[in-house]
This record gives structure tokens, sequence and C-alpha cells, in this order.
DNA sequence: TTTTGGTATACTGCTAACAACTTACTGCCG
DNA sequence: CGGCAGTAAGTTGTTAGCAGTATACCAAAA
């Protein structure tokens, strides 16, 4: 416990304090999400404690909360297993994001400042590049950071923490569809999104709702376009 | 293992098999909403599991459970304690109720039917007993159910989740208030569910919206109005 | 009187081991 | 050949205990 000790932790890995359950519980998730974990994959705890290096408890309570989060389900009496919702699910899930989502692009319309147009900004513009190079995983991930950022402009503590948990239910379905996309079809995306900027900065937040409706819609039906019929319990 | 066993435990108890995780998760909840755990108490993993009769796991998969409903806040490596939400938290799952109750009165009005008007009717005679014995906590416990019934009446699984959910998180306040009403202002909360009944039977989703925005203000305003000010962190 | 150092307490996070239960398989009987 | 019973393996739910760490208290010195 020297300085030496304690100056070392807090530079290297100032949070890296974090329990191994939040870190079961991160490694866990994105394996989810990557699809390193496929849906109908089992999740066993003694299994998975032994490739992260710990005891089961941790995971177990990673499981849990993963749970709660709308990405595993218990079977019962059987260990619990990666969750692949349903169309109606989707659409469930779907029609509350675009009823929050609304609620966000109203908001931003609100608050509108030059700080968020440079954000958005270099976020489409990242997006351009991705449809350069045809990388569909890029821009997955940069339309979840638009988004995102679009949630901490609303500066709503708890729209954030629902919609972004919403939005994570769907994400490996909306990752996936992007990837299937053709490539005359991704310089849409750009559009879509420069849209939303457009209709935030009028300022007008009826037809905010109404672009941003239009955009989860769109996004809802490619992912059902593939889905539906796809889809084996 | 023998039949008796099993006969028995069916009997007594039906869903006994529930786990003791359940079992605290439910006890725990509960004692927070009746007010027997109050806003700020320490959550001691050893002293709960000590007086629920189970070990400290169980205790502390309840204890995150009821965290991640927002019931309870995680103090650092310090515990938990049952969490009071200040009142611009307040403020901001009343906006989300607002938008999500909204889009259940929209779907109520359409998918209304004599078993929902039934049940409703039901549920607001009831009140009116409550009304007459002055029994406020009776009053709160049913405005509670009509609500619940309303989303049953909505058949949306995911939204039923979240709106019950932010619900719970305010639900021990709106008790508080609804105890601190005056006599007289108590038939008024019989009126604000006639009329939301009306509208449902009216089919009018706009109107409806409206006047669930209306009735959700109404009681986040009682709320603030005896809790501004009155709150310490 | 105030501040600082040390100690003791008490809590969480985690591990390892136990018990009950479910499921699948294998062998036997009809 | 088919069905059923019994057994064995594997998984979760749970317990008890250990280790690390933050907090509070108390004493001593400035």
């Amino acid at each position: 416990m020297d300085s030496l000790t304690i100056a070392t932790s807090t530079l290297a890995d100032p949070i890296t304090t974090r329990t191994l359950s939040d870190q079961a519980t991160e490694r866990l998730r994105e394996a989810i999400q990557t699809g390193a974990l496929a849906p109908g994959d089992l999740l066993v705890e003694r299994v998975l404690a032994g490739q992260l290096g710990m005891s089961r408890v941790p995971v177990r309570e990673a499981i849990q909360r993963l749970t709660e989060e709308g990405l595993v389900k218990r079977a019962a009496s059987r260990g619990a297993v990666v969750y692949l919702p349903p169309p109606s699910e989707v659409e469930e899930i779907t029609a509350i994001r675009i009823v929050l989502e609304q609620f966000v692009a109203e908001r931003v319309t609100q608050l509108w400042a030059p700080a968020a147009e440079t954000t958005l900004t270099a976020l489409v513009d990242r997006m351009r590049e991705g449809v350069r190079a045809r990388d569909r995983h890029r821009l997955s991930r940069l339309d979840a950071e638009f988004h995102a950022a679009t949630w901490r402009i609303a500066a709503h503590g708890v729209l954030m923490e629902m919609v972004s948990s919403l939005r994570r239910r769907v994400a490996r379905l909306l990752d996936e569809t992007v990837g299937l996309m053709a490539d005359d079809a991704l310089p849409g995306i750009i559009d879509a999104h420069e849209n939303l900027m457009a209709v935030f900065r009028a300022g007008d937040a009826v037809e905010a709702r109404d672009e941003m409706r239009r955009h989860i819609e769109t996004g809802q039906a490619r992912i059902l376009n593939v889905y539906k019929g796809r889809y084996q319990p």
C-alpha cells in the first residue's frame, strides 16, 4: 500500500476497482451483442466462470442482470439461454421505442445548440467514411452512437436509461440487418441521419417527431423483412 | 421425495418452488412500499438474511434486483440504502410516465370492450366505498389497481413492463400523498377515474391522451407540493 | 482545541462446497 | 420391438466462511 501502488493503480486504471460481477456482465453483454454467444446458446454458470477466471457467483449475478435487461432468458431449472425475441416482441419493443424516441426528438429540437450540431455532424461524417469503405459493422456502430448522442442532448436521465435499454434488446438484430444491406442502399443511412439533423435544426417539434418515427420504422421494417418467417423458436 | 412431500408443498403453496431470492425480493419490495423500510435506511445483507431466515446470497440478489428497479441505491462499498428520488427525478419519471400512459390510453380506447367496462367499473365502485370510509390507503391501492387494469387492457407486454416499473419508483410517494389529502378532496379521485373511463368509452384517442396527461400531472403536482423543499438528501 | 495517526469494527465481494432437482440414458421386462 | 423403471450425470439454488477495504472512533500531539 505504498504511494507507488496507489499511483500506479490510480493512473493505470482509475476504476479497475470494478467488481468481477461488473466485468462479467460487460463481457457477457458484449459476447451476446457481437454474436459470440448466439441466440439459443446455453449459459452454464460453471463453464462461463471457468472461461472468465472467476467463481460462479459473479457470473450468476451477471446472468441475472442480463435477464432483467431482456438479453437472456432463464429456462426453468435448466439454465439460461441467449434470448431471441420473436417478431411480435420486436414489434412491441419498436412501438415503445418510437414513443420514447419521439420524446427524445422533441427535446432535442428544444435543446438544440452548436455543440449538438458539432457532435452529430462529426458522427455523420464518420458514417460517410463507413459507406465509402462499405463497412457495415462500423455503420451500425455509428448509428448506435448517433442515437446515444441524441439521448445525451435530450439530457433526461430516466428517458436515456429506458430508451437505451430498449435499443439493446434489438441491437443484435439491427446490426445483422445492416450487415445484409445492398451496397447501393448504404447511402440511405446517411440521408436518414441528415434528415434527422435537419428537423432538429429547424426546431419544429412536430416535424421532428414524424421524422423520428419514420426513421425507427424503417429500421424495424428492415429487421422484420429478413426475420419474419425465418424465426424459429 | 415421497408423494406426501410433493402433495404437501403443492397444496400449501403452489409456487413455493419459488426461489429464496424471489421471496426475498418480494418481501423487501413490499417493505419498501409500505414504508417498513424507510428512505435512507441501510440494507445490511447479514441483518436482512437473519430476519428472513436465509443466507446472504439470496438477499444479495434481491438487493441487486431492487437496485435495478430503482428502489434501492448502492452506496460505494458502504452497502445499499432505500432510495428517495429527488424532486427532479420525480419530474423525470413523471414525464416518461405521461408519454407511456398516453400510449396506454390510446390503446385502451382502441381495444375497449365490455370486459374492460366491467373491470374498471368494479374498481371505481370499490373506490367509492374507500371514499366513504375515508380509507386513504385503500384508495391508493385501488388507484394502482385501476391503472394496472388499463395496462392489461392495453395488452402490450413491453409497455406494461416499463410503465409498471416507473410507477413503482414513485409508488411510495403517491401513497403518502393520498394519505395527506383533505376529506373533501377524496371524491375528486372518483371523478378523475370516471373521466378516464368516459374518454375510453367515447373512443377518441386524442381526448384520451389529454385526459390521461392531466390525470398523471395532477398526481405529480400533489407529490411535488408537499415534497419540494421538504426533500433532504 | 483541533488535527492527525492508529486501531478496531463491520460490511461487502468472493470462493468453495453441499443439496435438491431435472434430464437423459441404459438395461430390463412385457 | 416398444415401453418403463432405475440410475447416473450435470446444473442450479443455497450455505458457510474467508479476504479485503472503508469507516468510525479514540488517543495523542501540536
